[in-house]
RNA sequence: GGUUCCGUAGCUCAGUUGGAUAGAGCAACAGCCUUCUAAGCUGUGGGUCGCGCGUUCGAACCGCGCCGGAAUCACCA
């Protein structure tokens, strides 16, 4: 039972006995602040009008009734208009047991709603960077925290595959490659591939100085770089499925694809289902005659398509080129489309960088105005950038934070620190390597997920990321003590029998705050936020090394205490093993 | 210029629907390993919550206006 819904119902009871029927009016109940005496807090200042009376005496007054007439109520005081309840060990322990008996507790029952959510969404020419990171960890998270808020989750990843990009890595590798492969070179496809773009864009640039130097404008020059001239001519015959260049199209993408799992599976995401743009790219026209039809949409003289948005307060937007061909929105309204009605859905999210806003707030503005209402239940989870101390990450300077190149560097770290501290005396080479990834990307992906996603956030690589505070592995090392502590009661065969009786002020804060799990859980589905997640993790780790660590669990020689510790101790490991899981962080036994 | 977002300690960030004296970590300083793992614990110092006005019993939070920063406004995706 909810303990807010709980104190809500017998309040309203009460003041409704007191001072007749609330017609609207919400009753604040809040957790106390720590620097008062009780646990939940009602604000009376609303009441005043009704009671008539000052906040002290209304207080005060509903203080008693509440008091006399409710069970669970077992004490109150008051500051100004702030009416501290305070809640009896009684209560406190039979929440608790109730936590304790709950192997699921936080996840909630299945809603019947079915939500897809798309992320990852990378480019088939160059390597994941820590943009993409962010990307994927959000929406891997955003994923299993709507799972434990018991939505079906459908996790789709719509693959770049197609363009011009591509055939600029294609044609750099056929003209400068000698026959460069993933085999023969020991590189990564996906690295591969990522050097011959960087490898056309230094021709394209060295051609284009020497045009200028011929006396060429700039603009001119670039238009007419014989290597940019062959990309695109490249894109034509891909698009009329020239069978060499559609080959070549294949076999390097695979190559990035074996690459992109490789980096995939080291941050430890996954997808239901992969769409290529190759094949969606085609959708969306028919939504485009559709609105033709309804006169939402207008065609100009060149024969293409708009839809005018300026009494919206916002600008005109190509849906089609003049030649019939579609672009990036035509084919969103089509895959959103399709999606709704292919999968029944309830919600569509996508995590798309901020600087898509305007491109999503246009999408879901044409839906709705070709009549979907289903346009309502798109949510774009917008993130901001990931910036470094010198500023943007920018691939032409090479200031780019390669993905796989971070995670190794996390995980050797790791390592190292692990090795210094002397955590990784006697283990073996297997557990010592799992617990540095453990740790490493403990660390990459809770610093990444603890900030409210709509900032932009800055990383310094120098620094590397902290393992020490409010960090991952902060709460990894709190969990791996926790299971020794077990592990040990259990060689003493220490009697674990709960005896409610026996909760210190203490534990009740700690069981305070393991109640709040299932309501931060629910938040954080809402918002679509892990950091709720995160923050919370990091609370109630810090409140049980505060209170555990001055003194010993297994030497308490009160069996009925000790064993009431284990019992806590063993449920805040539960939570935060569960509160991680959420963020898609492993957590070891020890550590 | 239009739209959207951000501005909280020296730095990186929290702050749930408006509530009590503004919260962590890092960095600095002072303590704590014959007690369950010192990746830890305890304490000290550090703030005109960008600025102003308004709404009300009460504003970091809501409204309006400024200032500063970011993104975007492509027949790129």
């Amino acid at each position: 039972m909810n303990i807010e819904e709980f104190l809500y119902g017998v309040v309203k009871s009460s003041v409704e006995s007191l001072y007749g029927a609330l017609d609207g009016e919400q009753l604040q109940i809040q957790k106390t602040r720590k620097e008062f005496e009780g646990d939940y807090t009602l604000v009376v200042f609303p009441l005043l009008r009704r009671s008539r009376k000052s906040p002290e005496a209304t207080a005060a007054e509903v203080g008693e009734y509440l008091v006399a007439n409710c069970s669970e109520i077992s004490g109150f005081n008051v500051v100004k208009g702030f009416l501290n309840l305070s809640l009896g060990v009684g209560f406190w322990a039979q929440r608790f047991a109730e936590i304790y008996g709950d192997d699921n507790f936080g996840t909630a029952p299945a809603t019947g709603r079915t939500i897809m959510i798309e992320y990852s969404s990378p480019n088939t020419n160059k390597p994941l960077h820590l943009g993409h990171i962010r990307n994927n960890l959000l929406g891997y998270s955003v994923a299993q925290i709507l799972k434990a808020n018991g939505h079906n989750i459908i996790k789709v990843n719509l693959v770049n595959d197609r363009g011009i990009h591509i055939c600029k890595s294609m044609l750099a590798w056929k003209l400068y490659g000698n026959g460069e492969t993933p085999e023969s070179s020991g590189m990564k496809g996906d690295h591969l591939v990522g050097k011959y773009y960087v490898e056309f864009d230094k021709h394209y640039k060295e051609q284009i100085k020497e045009l200028v130097a011929q006396g060429k404008s700039e603009d001119e020059a670039k238009k007419t770089a014989p290597v940019m001239l062959a990309a695109q001519e490249m894109l034509r015959k891909w698009e009329a499925k020239d069978p060499e260049v559609y080959a070549l199209w294949e076999t390097m993408n695979g190559w990035v694809y074996d690459g992109f799992d490789v980096t995939y599976k080291a941050l430890g995401v996954d997808f239901d289902k992969v769409y290529y743009e190759s094949q969606t790219y085609l959708l969306g026209k028919s939504l485009v005659e559709e609105g033709l039809a309804k006169g939402i949409f207008f065609r100009k003289e060149d024969n293409s398509v708009w839809i005018d948005l300026t009494a919206d307060g916002l600008d005109q937007k190509l849906l089609l080129r003049g030649d019939g061909t579609s672009v990036y929105m035509t084919q969103d309204l089509g895959t959103a489309f399709r999606r709704f009605e292919d999968n029944k859905l309830d919600d569509m999210i996508y995590v798309v960088g901020n600087e898509q806003n305007y491109h999503f707030q246009v999408l879901k503005l044409i839906l709705k105005k070709l009549g979907y209402d289903w346009s309502d239940n798109i949510y774009h989870l917008s993130y901001g950038m990931v910036e470094l101390p010198e500023g943007k990450m920018k691939s032409r300077e090479g200031t780019v934070v390669d993905a796989d190149d971070l995670i190794a560097d996390m995980v050797s770290t790791a390592r190292e620190m692990s090795k210094e501290l002397g955590k990784l005396d006697g283990c073996s080479d297997e557990e010592a390597d799992a617990v540095s990834t453990m740790v490493g990307l403990g660390a990459l992906k809770y610093f990444i997920l603890k900030v409210d996603p709509k900032k932009t956030m800055l990383f310094d690589p120098r620094e590397s990321i902290d393992f020490n505070g409010n960090t991952g592995p902060f709460i990894q090392y709190t969990h791996a003590r926790i299971c020794s502590i077990l592990r040990k009661a259990k060689d003493a065969g220490i009697d674990r029998s709960l005896q409610c009786g026996d909760i210190l002020p203490v534990e009740t804060e700690l069981i305070k705050t393991l109640c709040d799990y299932p309501n931060v859980v629910a938040a954080a589905g809402e918002s679509f936020a892990p950091s709720f997640i995160a923050n919370y993790a990091y609370e109630l780790a810090k409140k049980f090394n505060g209170y555990y660590h001055d003194y010993s669990i297994l030497r308490e020689e009160n069996t009925a205490i000790c064993a009431m510790r284990l019992r806590l101790a063993e449920s805040v490991a539960k939570v935060l093993k569960s509160a991680m899981k959420l963020l898609g962080i492993d957590v070891p036994d020890r550590m």
